[in-house]
DNA sequence: TAATTATGAAATAAATTTTCATTATTCTCG
DNA sequence: CGAGAATAATGAAAATTTATTTCATAATTA
């Protein structure tokens, strides 16, 4: 929470003194963030480890600290939150709300991601026999675009979208192979049956879903990605981009932990499409 | 400006250890502010001194203003730049390095987005008898993911990662019917084919492409999406996330303008999902 | 009135800035 | 091209500023 918020907020449960500082600081918080510890307190007619202690019950580790979350709150022009769009947006603003939204997204995304666990997905990758993404629906453009990325690598990887197709391929799976399943509420019935499927045949279960989904029971490895619900009707899942960011991360970190022999054959594959295309005059 | 561009902005003003200090901030932001000028300047492997000098340089008063900065940059919804993935990034480092790309391609599609032109498309779009979406590779993607999105609208919709299939659904087209062709680049030989043909057959194309590419010059339309260029190796191409954004823009312009009783339909679609989900219990 | 809590003066500690000497780098002129 | 002067960059150490701790005292509560 905004620092300020939180000052207004608990205003009630300073003391004599603190309400002081509290005062002065939310009176004007700009000034303050370029004040001493001596300046504030004299301002405030108390004395410097009041100061302190007021920005210790805040929950800073001093002064210094208590000014930069200051800065930030002051900063925060809450850039990147989720708007919805209106009824009468024009073309400008209900395009600008959805990118903010979009950005937004990815910036709660970011922070929902847990680099273990990403860590444990890349080394599951890296060693896989055969991997294989799965989706339905909007998710199914993820898996896609997971198939474009990983098909580079030269690896053994299927895509299906189907959900027959994805039975047959998940009851078929043995161990050492890595079954990837992508589903934003992660309550679609028949993909949930398709990880436990894959996962009763010896596969390693990967799911991109949110936290605590039945989907995310049956899964080995659970990359939970919070993004804003998704309550409005006009907007459009960001659910799905951020999952896309998300198979770039995977992407990369198998990249990374291929090493540089492995980074060749990435040119490569990236060089062999040079003749399918109109040369460049520039 | 946000100091954090100034910093990348002037790094090449800087002295030898001036752009140590720049690196190190640069590829930590976040830690810096919290960092004593002692510990900065280990970390940069130069002294004290140079660190304020630095300070000085970037038009603050000394190092705690120019941390209180830093984290106004931080919080300012902007902090955005084009990091690239280093070869011995943790998953941390990486994962963080692709989302905030990812965002800042999607600030600066945003920027170089023109209403007008949405405006035209959704026009377009919205007196469409048919719809047709074509990409390859990693727009096949972008395609895929609109199709979804415009199926819902009960509109006449089809989509193809097939070049033949793409060429003859372009030579069927008639007029009214409408062509979105994607491509990053604008110069995958055959999608530029398809859209001349696409157009020689009376079918308006709207094309989602880099302006002034070939495939933009056979487009009626050009949506002109700008993204950093794709140097990196590692880094994922994040033009699809751009163009994805895009397609929720038109998808959302569409919605708009059909107006609401077009829109109880779209409530159906969602709702008719439902029965092959598992219920929320909370 | 005792116990608790809040407060500030002074001392201490930490961090930042200044000063100044040294080391690179750039420029000038033979 | 190269020696040496001029300039700029850098860091060690000192000085200063700023923040924190300690502890005694005052205010408040039980």
């Amino acid at each position: 929470m905004n620092i300020l918020e939180k000052i207004a907020n608990e205003l009630d449960t300073f003391s004599k003194s603190e309400r002081k500082v509290a005062e002065v600081i939310l009176s004007s918080p700009s000034t303050v963030i370029h004040a001493s510890i001596a300046a504030l307190a004299k301002q405030a007619n108390i004395s410097e480890p009041t100061v302190n202690r007021f920005c210790r019950r805040l929950d800073t580790k001093g002064y210094p600290d208590f000014k930069l979350h200051l800065a930030q709150s002051l900063a925060n022009g809450t850039p990147y939150v989720n708007r919805h769009v209106d009824e009468n947006d024009t073309a400008d603003e209900y395009t600008d709300k959805i990118f903010e939204s979009t950005m937004a997204s990815l910036e709660l995304a970011r922070k929902s991601l847990d680099a273990n666990v990403i860590n444990r997905s890349v080394d599951v990758l890296t060693q896989a026999n055969k991997i294989s993404f799965f989706g339905l629906g909007a998710s199914a453009v993820v898996a896609h675009d997971a198939l474009n990325k990983f098909f580079r690598f030269n690896v053994p990887v299927v895509y299906f979208d189907d959900i027959l197709m994805q039975r047959m391929s998940a009851i078929n799976s043995r161990q050492g192979d890595v079954v990837v399943v992508i589903s934003h509420t992660g309550r679609t019935k028949s993909l949930v049956e398709v990880a436990s499927l894959a996962k009763e045949n010896d596969a390693i279960v990967i799911g991109i879903t949110t936290a605590g989904s039945p989907l995310s029971k049956e899964c080995n490895i659970v990359l939970s990605v919070d993004v804003a619900e998704d309550t409005d009707l006009y907007m459009p899942m960001s659910s799905r981009i951020a999952q896309l960011a998300l198979i770039d991360v995977l992407a990369t970190g198998f990249t990374l932990r291929r090493g540089t022999k492995f980074r060749d054959n990435l040119k490569k594959v990236k060089d062999s499409l040079r003749s399918s295309r109109f040369e460049r005059k520039d």
